[in-house]
Parts: C-alpha cells; sequence; structure tokens
DNA sequence: AAGCATATATGCGCAATGCATCTAACGCAA
DNA sequence: TTGCGTTAGATGCATTGCGCATATATGCTT
C-alpha cells in the first residue's frame, strides 16, 4: 500500500525537495498528573537562550526519520524516566509563526498521564532539581493560558506559548473524563473507587455525587474487583480494584 | 509577551537554524457535507506525481510565515471556494515517515463543516471536474481508514493516508456531536427540526428518537425559532429554526 | 370536500441519577 | 475488652430525562 508505482520512482529522482522553505517541527509533552488534590505537570527549566531559567515543557525536535510518536515517547524517556506503558495521546499542533523567536517551529503536543508515584521518582532522580511539579489553578471552564504556581504557590514564568498548551492538554483530559475511562490512568494498578472519584473531582474542580460514581463505574464494566482490601487504613478498608480493557463488543 | 530579551535577541544573531534536518508540513482538510442521507467530503484529483490519478484532500504546504489556521484557510478558498464563515477545526497531525514517498512530510489536517449546497456550487465552478464529492461508507465505530466511494457506488482510489484522514474526521465530528452544537453547521442558515435530526442520524448511522430530540434540542438554548415555516412541502409545513450562540454563563 | 403526510403536543412507563438512611469493618483510646 | 470515630458499601425513594404511543393540527393533492 501506498508504495509509489514505476513511473512514480523515475518521478522522485528528479523532485526537488527544497522548493519551499521548511519550518522545524518539535514535540512537546504534556506530563499530567494528580498530586494532593491538583493536578499537576512536569516542567524543566530552560538551560540554554532563548528564555533560559523559564519553565518548559519537556520536548525536543523530530528526527527526519522518526514518527511523531516515537518522538514523544524517546522525549519522555528522556526527559522523566517513564517507560512506554503510559497514556499518551496526541494533543494539538501549535504553529503560530512567532511561538517561537529563533524560527519558526511547529510543535506538536502530547498528553501523558501517569500515577504521581512515577513522576515522583523520577523527578528525583534528576540531580539538578530542574525538573519539577506544579499545580494547575482552576477557573471553571478552561482551555486558554493556565497559571502555572510551584509548590509554594509561587507563578512560575513559562517559556513560549507553553502555559497554552498546558491549558489545552487540561481541557482535553476534563473533556475526555466523561465518556472514556481514563482516570484510572492517574492511579497504581490497584485502586479504590474513592481514590478513583477524587482524580474524578480534581479533574472536573466539582464535588462528585458518590453513590452514582460508584454505581457507574461498577456499571460500565471496566473495573474488576482483586479481592484484596486496603491496609493500615484508620477507618473500614476499602475494596481494591483493578482497570481490565472491555472486550470489543 | 514571549518577547526575547536583550541578551537573547544578541544570542539569536548566532543561533545556526540548519542544525537539523527539516520535514515539510502541509495541511490537509476534509471538507465534510451531508448529502442525500450520506456524508461526504470534498476530493481533488491528483494532477501531479506522485499518485497521479488517485484522489487527495485539497491541501497545501505552510508557508514559512503562516500560521496553520491561516494555511487552512487559504486551502478551502483556493480548491473549494468557500469563504471564511464556515466551521473549521484542527483534527490531527499525521507524520509517519513513509506517508509520503517524495520526502518526509507531516501534514496537519483540518476538518471543516459546510451545508452541502455551498460545496456543490463550488465544485461544479470548477470546469475540469477535479473536483467531487464521494460518500462515506459506515461500518460502525470508525476512526480508522474509510472506504470512499463516488456517486455510483464504485471504490476511489485514494492518495497517500487520506483515507485514515476522512475516518479520522468522522470520527472526531461523530463523537463531537453529543456534546457540542455543530449539526447546525450542515444546514442552510434557517433549518427544521427534522433537518437537524436527519443530520445527526447520518453522522451516528442510527436512528435518533424523535421526541427526546426535540425536546434536547429546544431545550439546549441554542435554537431560536424564526416564525417563518417551510414552503411548497407536500405537507404540513414545520417551523424554521435558527442556530443562536448561547451567551457565556 | 376528502384524504394524505408530516408537524407538534400530551401522557405514561422505564431507567438513571441525586439524596438520605442504614449497616459494616477497621483503628484508636480508655 | 469495650466504646467511639471514621469511612466503606448497601438500600430505599423522589426526581429527571428518555423512549414510546397517542391525539391533534396544518399544509398540499386529487
Amino acid at each position: 500500500m501506498r508504495r509509489p508505482d514505476e513511473t512514480d520512482s523515475e518521478f522522485l529522482r528528479t523532485y526537488d525537495p527544497d522548493a519551499y522553505e521548511r519550518p522545524s517541527v518539535a514535540v512537546d509533552v504534556v506530563l499530567l498528573s494528580v498530586r494532593d488534590g491538583r493536578m499537576c505537570t512536569l516542567l524543566v527549566r530552560r538551560k540554554e537562550r532563548p528564555q533560559a531559567g523559564r519553565w518548559a515543557l519537556p520536548g525536543g525536535f523530530v528526527g527526519i526519520q522518526e514518527s511523531l510518536e516515537s518522538a514523544a515517547q524517546r522525549v519522555l524517556r528522556a526527559k522523566a524516566a517513564i517507560e512506554d506503558n503510559v497514556f499518551v495521546e496526541q494533543l494539538y499542533t501549535f504553529g503560530e509563526p512567532e511561538r517561537d523567536p529563533r524560527m519558526r517551529i511547529i510543535s506538536v503536543a502530547y498528553v501523558a498521564l501517569v500515577p504521581f508515584e512515577l513522576q515522583a521518582t523520577a523527578g528525583s532522580a534528576e540531580p539538578d532539581r530542574s525538573v519539577s511539579t506544579v499545580g494547575i489553578p482552576w477557573h471553571g471552564a478552561t482551555g486558554g493560558a493556565v497559571e502555572l504556581r510551584d509548590s509554594d504557590g509561587r507563578i512560575m514564568k513559562t517559556a513560549f506559548d507553553h502555559a497554552d498548551i498546558v491549558g489545552m492538554a487540561v481541557k482535553r483530559i476534563r473533556g475526555k473524563l466523561d465518556y472514556t475511562p481514563i482516570g484510572f490512568q492517574l492511579l497504581p494498578e490497584t485502586f479504590t473507587l474513592r481514590q478513583l472519584q477524587r482524580v474524578h473531582e480534581v479533574i472536573q474542580d466539582q464535588p462528585v455525587n458518590k453513590d452514582s460514581f460508584r454505581r457507574r463505574m461498577l456499571a460500565s464494566g471496566h473495573l474488576e474487583a482483586t479481592g484484596e482490601r486496603q491496609r493500615d487504613v484508620e477507618h473500614r478498608p476499602a475494596e481494591l480494584y483493578r482497570f481490565i480493557k472491555r472486550s470489543a463488543v
């Protein structure tokens, strides 16, 4: 499929690929987690110009023979020590001509969801603390730029249009939450219904009715009771569940 | 905002933008309409190699100082004679290294929705009939490649990965239909509830309950009765409605 | 004038949701 | 050991939205 026919191959030898000036293409990854009742994302302090010192999403240029997916995975491995088992989805492509002062850079943004524990270990492995997580404040319906703050509540200066990219990521995940089972991506392999509910509440920034949430989740067929229960909690321990892929209907 | 500071400007003079080999970036537009109870999209017969003779989405390379949105609008104007008032939304970016045999071309796909009447007049204005509309057959849940057929039901050979792009567009629009008012984008300025229902049925490929559809639409606050009614129909004429943007809550 | 086709309104049963109540199971302190 | 606080999890009920059936309205056609 999609293989050029004979005459096409002839043609390709004479085709001039330099007819147009080309932009650079990069990927940026929004690595979202939920920590202490807030959303957070991984940012890297820029060491080089332009905008040295500002906080940027982990990213990198796309190799000339590298797929966009692979580039995103590579960035995750290199800058966040995150392996391939996490949820990664293409988000949006940002291409305003002036978004980077160096040159025309078109950035294909990806969202990844990981349990905070993974992101924390990845971050602490970085000795120079250039990796940090930030909370995302929550003004109702989002979609535009977002204010990013460090753990002390101070606003972090973000690079380029990366605050817009994070805003778009939050909007996307919030929208998907209602009709796609992705909340569990932000939790350990086994989790309680209460924990899952809190994830939903944080993402939507509004309380969720406990009973109907339980009913919906259990009726969805995506959850499977493990038979295990919580340990060392000061109250009745809750059942631990596991996500299961629903077989094709 | 996002303006480089003094030291950055200095740095930019010495920055070498040619450190990486760069891909070409293009936009392709899926121009969807509903005609005779089927979805259809605009395809252009390729005159040049590679894949001359195959049917492709209207598209073009992104200018080095042109935003992605502008490029999509330019393609719509040039190849479909469609003006700016239509719904256009970025869809997905396709970047497999081998998707185009010429060279690495990353394509940012857009979806546009227009009433079929507009697409028809645009197509007929093209004298060489290189512009055509096709129906999209419907195998349940979509997302992957799609078979495209001409008005006689013959399968049309599509170029590159454009059948995948159309599949993605259909999936996106189908998904958005439930929680976003976009169906009216495929209808004239005033329309009956029945026409809107048919649009929904075609996009979802399943019948919609008439009464609850009416109730939902009227309760949504997006529709406004014009006071006018259909003319020259063989039965009781239906009220004509108009879409209204709901004021911000 | 009669008939036909579709629009529009109304009433009812079912299923999902929100809410309140009740019981179960753990740690903790006296 | 016993009582208490806390959260899990189950049950019952009112409300809401939806599917479905029915009845009426209003145009055109013959």
